[in-house]
RNA sequence: CGGGGCGUAGCGCAGUUUGGUAGCGCGCACGGUUCGGGUCCGUGAGGCCGGCAGUUCAAAUCUGCCCGCCCCGACCA
């Protein structure tokens, strides 16, 4: 009984059913009636709306406004930019008709048929750059910064929660720009503000580089993005940003006179993170007994646990509860207030204390009437063994919490930061390259584990990528910005072709 | 779109081969018991068995058609 997970099965027997496993007991989210999207619950939108909250924050320093486009785009706009509509055509859901009536066997049937079919955005750049086109006349209009917080719809074949879904929520940046070197600086400012907040606020490290050809945004010139290691050693893509040079431009005919009275293509820009960025936070972080939150995107900081059945007077308990949230309710943590629950449910204590395990509130406050006789508190935190809890003096966990809460964060992006170093290879030929990404049980570890990060010297095109790919299931994640991954930028010999690289690449099997 | 699986109580499933009054576990409600730890006992509520049609005295069970979801692949934030 000691021993026994909250979670079952455990990471190291079935990762993916673990991870389902966590949402369901952290009641994140759940499968809906509608093929491939989920019902986010409170908890679980929550995370997001943390998320979101801290990165609107950081786009409106930086200086973009936030605008809202329609969700249904033309079709004929989307057919304006070739690679863009070859790149999403196959995963487009579209709306042909605008009203239902009654058949002639009772059920709705679809009619009024539309004169031209209305596609469900995929992404947002050909309905926006219809709007920069009228938005943009003079250089004095540029740079133009624009964000949307919206649902998108991609009809993928294969869904898994928050990692991939039909329907999902993210931000897209738009932009504009007079000249491709302000186009590029808007692309990698944000591409360094997603690193942050990947680090920063879900604790969850990240490698930054620019994709290859293959990898590449439809339509754009260069990808940049950000990937990180889940608990299983596969990759995950968790924020990209792209610099579209005038490709959509011209397509959108966003032109603008400039200084020099030329008529001039603007440079344009775009970027999302979404709610996959939830299910990294999950991957990364929880454990065997479920959800582990990062303090910065927690829906609560801590949890109160009244212990009222032994209790001579419950409204005393219940008092010193209330008073103890009043005052941590006026601390702030990572700029925004600290939020408290108290679970007052009548259910047995066992089960409460560990549905907020399973949830992974970061700071669990059970209060008895022992611990308010001494004036104390009984705090466990989330990042330690759930036994591992000792009393504190009430004064001094309050004023420690924000750096308990700190302190938290710190450990979790610590540990991630471990387990990404101690799963990233430097490799050098073929056959070593092969040995790493065969998918292995190891005991102690995840399973299935899909090998690492590999850095190898890589010169070839895009169609030996693909083959890879189709192979082994290994793909070029990234090509490490020369601060990332110390010792991986001198040059060499591709492992596959021998020919000379300029410097090694990030490979992994990705989500 | 190709291959496989599954639709029976809120959830997870048995029952279908061999047609004969719809079951189990968890959860839920109520009562008691326990409780600084996911307690135990009892009572109870809840289902025209995915849909339509057929065979039959009789269909969850047999036949046909349809619908939906899940898993594996190609594709992808």
């Amino acid at each position: 009984m000691a021993d026994k997970t909250a979670i079952s099965p455990t990471r190291v027997e079935n990762y993916p059913e673990w991870y389902q496993q966590v949402i369901a007991a952290a009641d994140l989210a759940e499968t809906s009636g509608v093929r491939g999207c989920m019902v986010i619950k409170p908890w679980g939108l929550s995370v997001w709306e943390n998320i979101k909250r801290d990165l609107d924050r950081r786009l409106k320093a930086t200086g973009h406004k936030n605008a809202y486009f329609p969700l249904f785009i033309p079709l004929s706009y989307l057919a304006k930019e070739a690679e863009h509509v070859e790149g999403f055509a196959k995963e487009c859901a579209v709306v042909t008709h605008h009203r239902l009536e009654v058949g002639p066997d009772g059920g709705l049937v679809p009619a009024g048929k539309l004169d031209e079919p209305l596609v469900v955005r995929p992404t947002s750049e050909t309905i926006i750059g219809e709007s920069f086109a009228r938005w943009v006349e003079s250089h004095r209009d540029l740079p133009l910064l624009i964000n949307q917080w919206a649902n998108v719809v991609r009809w993928e074949m294969r869904t898994r929660m928050f990692l991939r879904t039909a329907e999902f929520l993210w931000q897209e940046g738009h932009t504009a720009h007079a000249s491709s070197e302000e186009a590029m600086a808007e692309t990698l400012l944000i591409h360094k503000l997603y690193a942050e907040l990947a680090e920063n606020v879900l604790a969850m490290p990240v490698v930054s580089g620019e994709k290859t050809a293959a990898e590449r945004f439809p339509g754009a010139d260069n990808t940049f993005t950000i990937e990180a290691m889940m608990q299983d050693r596969k990759a995950l893509q968790a924020g990209t940003a792209h610099f579209l040079g005038q490709n959509f431009a011209k397509s959108n005919n966003i032109r603008f006179t400039d200084k020099d009275d030329a008529l001039k293509h603007a440079w344009t820009t775009s970027w999302g993170v979404s709610t996959r960025l939830v299910g990294g936070v999950i991957m990364t972080h929880s454990d065997d007994d479920g959800f582990v939150c990062p303090p910065r995107l927690a829906p609560a900081h801590v949890v109160l646990l009244p212990i009222l059945f032994k209790a001579e007077n419950p409204a005393l308990v219940r008092e010193y509860c209330e008073a103890l949230a009043k005052e941590l309710r006026d601390l702030t943590f990572g700029g925004f207030p600290v939020e408290v629950e108290i679970d007052y449910r009548d259910i047995s204590g066992g089960e409460k204390l560990w549905s907020w395990i399973k949830k992974g509130v970061p700071v669990r406050v059970e209060v008895g009437p022992r611990d308010i006789a001494k004036n104390s508190v009984f705090v466990g935190r989330r990042d330690q063994p759930h036994k591992e809890k000792k009393g504190v003096d009430k004064s001094e966990f309050v004023k420690t919490l924000p750096a308990v809460l700190q302190s938290i964060q710190d450990n979790l992006l610590a540990r991630a930061k471990q387990l990404q170093a101690d799963n990233t290879r430097i490799i050098d030929n073929e056959k070593d390259f092969v040995d790493y990404f065969s998918v292995e049980t190891q005991p102690g570890k995840p399973t299935p584990i899909h090998g690492g990060f590999a850095l190898a010297h890589f010169a070839g095109d895009s169609a030996l990528e693909e083959k890879l790919k189709k192979e082994h299931g290994v793909s070029v994640r990234c090509i490490p910005n020369p601060d990332q991954l110390a010792g991986s930028h001198e040059p060499g010999k591709c492992i596959f072709t021998g020919l000379p690289a300029a410097q090694r690449v990030l490979w992994a099997k990705a989500y």
